[in-house]
DNA sequence: TAGATCGTTCGATTATTTTCGAACCGATCG
DNA sequence: CGATCGGTTCGAAAATAATCGAACGATCTA
């Protein structure tokens, strides 16, 4: 028997194809100081919405979203469900292959291991 | 002696300083398909406003006007006083100094002098 | 000097983005 | 199951950006 699939199937949210990806959208998308602090963050490794410190906790969850939103729609992050979370994953592969070096130019110096930017004790 | 600074000093416009630009708003100013069109333009020399394709011709003079006062508060180019025209430059030096190999990304390979883009003759 | 050319600025209008509450949904936990 | 948690979606309202005509200024040219 073939189950019926529900009305309300899980629809997980819309991500551009690689090929898909427009440079004027990502510069958009990079262009805001939160969405580039989320950027930032995730480009150490994916990080769950609600960990992601550069998406104010205290703000409301519309506008966390809609920040999300945003940098998913460019094809400049994949949002995953896990478990109750969404995990954000920085796309550097497809960004990469379309557009290369651009994110390392965002991105800035990568900060070098031996300097973490903390005080050195004199 | 001392001459008069006459009361209609040509008013320069503003650019800012290299230490100036902020990522954010130069992503900004070419996250725009007309603005990121006239980047593209000047990348391969300065050229005078009335000269540049991508500054649609037939546009409004304001409009015209708008889209170079995004790119030079940016300070992503120079506007600067020829006769009675403008010459848009595209500030290079400071980009890359301050966002090295951004300006590289965003203009994409450099067009081989030996692959122009015209359809080869099989 | 007068006219034409090239571009800026201002103000108003329109279009696009951002923000946020409310309603809702699935997953988890008791 | 019922409550809570994390997140989306849908309006509507506020903020920001784009567009364009009109007025102006400076430069060149006749």
């Amino acid at each position: 028997m073939i189950s019926d699939v529900p009305e309300t199937l899980p629809p997980d949210l819309p991500h551009p194809a690689r090929d898909e990806l427009e440079l004027t959208q990502v510069l958009f998308a990079l262009s805001d100081p939160v969405r580039l602090a989320v950027v930032r963050e995730i480009a150490s490794g994916p990080l769950e919405m609600v960990n992601c410190a550069a998406l104010r906790p205290d703000a409301p969850k519309s506008t966390r979203s809609h920040v999300a939103k945003v940098l998913r729609e460019a094809g400049v992050v994949t949002s995953a469900p896990a478990g109750r979370c969404r995990l954000l994953s920085l796309r550097r592969d497809d960004l990469e292959a379309r557009f290369p070096g651009l994110l390392d130019a965002v991105l800035g110096p990568r900060p070098s291991p031996i300097d973490d930017g903390a005080p050195t004790e004199s």
